[in-house]
RNA sequence: CGCGGGGUAGAGCAGCCAGGCAGCUCGCCAGGCUCAUAACCUGGAGGUCGCGGGUUCAAAUCCCGCCCCCGCAA
């Protein structure tokens, strides 16, 4: 079986990897987003993906955009494969790309569809506290997440997942699901499940705002924040109007004397107000340092103690 | 040339603008006090002030070059 790999971030890598190195499967090409500019100096640097491609000296090929570009279609149509795989592209793929192969598109989708639609869903799922999420492989239709489900595995979530950890689940249940699907898809062996549209719900792309911390939102609601936006976008806050990122934070059984958001040292400890209760943070980076844990932030700046966060 | 902060004792910071004894909190070591402690008291060790050059009677501090870490942005 002929397949041309659509992928872009680092998540997609295995399970390019895993399809490459499949006796049974042939990927003849991969689409990704174009390098971007990216770091302190702007430099230009390749998509994760990429990189990956070009070690295994599979062609790469990079569209600015699939409905723009006249020749993005003749180009993909030329490569005769049976399926387009596609893993966090980044793009919605066009109507006459999709029918493209004779197969169509399968996309892998790190949620239980139709639940968490979109570019967050793992962030959301742990920020919601859900007892478990997944990995749905499905065929693409021209809506955000709305195909036909070819097949899904649950994923447990335990109360310390991080994005991070969740990522990891899903690298290593979902690429194994994706090659299983494929080859039962191809045989004929799978009838393409509709989605209930009534249990559909869609997560938003997040962006740096989305991390800022509302201290009045209640203490276990925050510490999921915390462990869902590892990362991108991180949870942050203000104190003297410089940001402070909080890396890591544990709800404790303290009640909430003050208001949201003041800052009370406790034993060498750094608590805060989380509406509900009180939060104990961990380890804290200020802006333009290097992370530490709370008691080496306290020895610097134990003039927080009292002050309000924002 | 995207914008910005930083590198000072093991950790976190102040001192720099305005040049003049190397400081603070914590940790560490020794001793003391206490029924007791993440408590208190006394003493102590620990420093190429990121690196190289320049100015000066004198540089952590001013000037030039370089290395490294980080926030924003993307």
């Amino acid at each position: 079986m002929k397949i041309v790999f659509f992928g872009t971030p680092s998540l997609a890598v295995p399970f390019l990897e895993t399809l490459v190195d499949n006796p049974g499967i042939q990927v003849v090409a991969a689409v990704t987003q174009p390098d971007k500019p990216v770091g302190r100096r702007h430099e230009l640097a390749p998509s994760p993906l990429k990189r990956s491609a070009q070690m295994r000296g599979i062609p790469v090929f990079e569209f600015a955009s699939l409905k723009k570009d006249p020749s993005a279609v003749e180009t993909l149509k030329a490569l005769g494969a049976d399926a387009f795989v596609v893993v966090a592209y980044g793009k919605l793929i066009p109507a006459d790309i999709l029918n493209i192969p004779r197969l169509g598109c399968v996309n892998v989708h790190p949620s239980l569809l139709p639940k968490y639609r979109g570019p967050s869903p793992m962030q959301w799922a742990i920020a919601n506290g859900d007892p478990d999420t997944g990995v749905t492989i499905m065929q693409l239709d021209e809506g955000m997440d709305t195909g036909p489900i070819l097949a899904f595995e649950t994923i447990g979530l335990d109360d310390t997942e991080t994005l991070t950890s969740l990522t990891k689940k899903v690298m290593a249940t979902g690429p194994a699901l994706l090659t299983s699907t494929l080859k039962r898809f191809a045989a004929g062996e799978i009838t393409p499940i509709k989605q209930d549209e009534s249990k559909a719900t869609i997560t938003n792309l997040l962006d740096r705002e989305d991390g800022r911390i509302d201290w009045k939102k209640g203490v276990a609601g925050i510490e999921r924040m915390v462990r869902a936006y590892e990362g991108w976008p991180g949870t942050w806050t203000e104190w003297n109007g410089k940001r402070l990122k909080v890396l890591s934070v544990q709800p404790t059984d303290l009640k909430a004397d003050f208001p949201p958001g003041t800052v009370q040292v406790k034993d060498g400890r750094l608590m805060v107000e989380g509406g509900d209760g009180t939060l104990e943070i961990l380890t804290i980076q200020p802006e333009g340092k290097a992370a530490m844990p709370a008691s080496a932030f306290l020895a610097g700046y134990s003039e927080i103690n009292g002050a309000t966060l924002a």
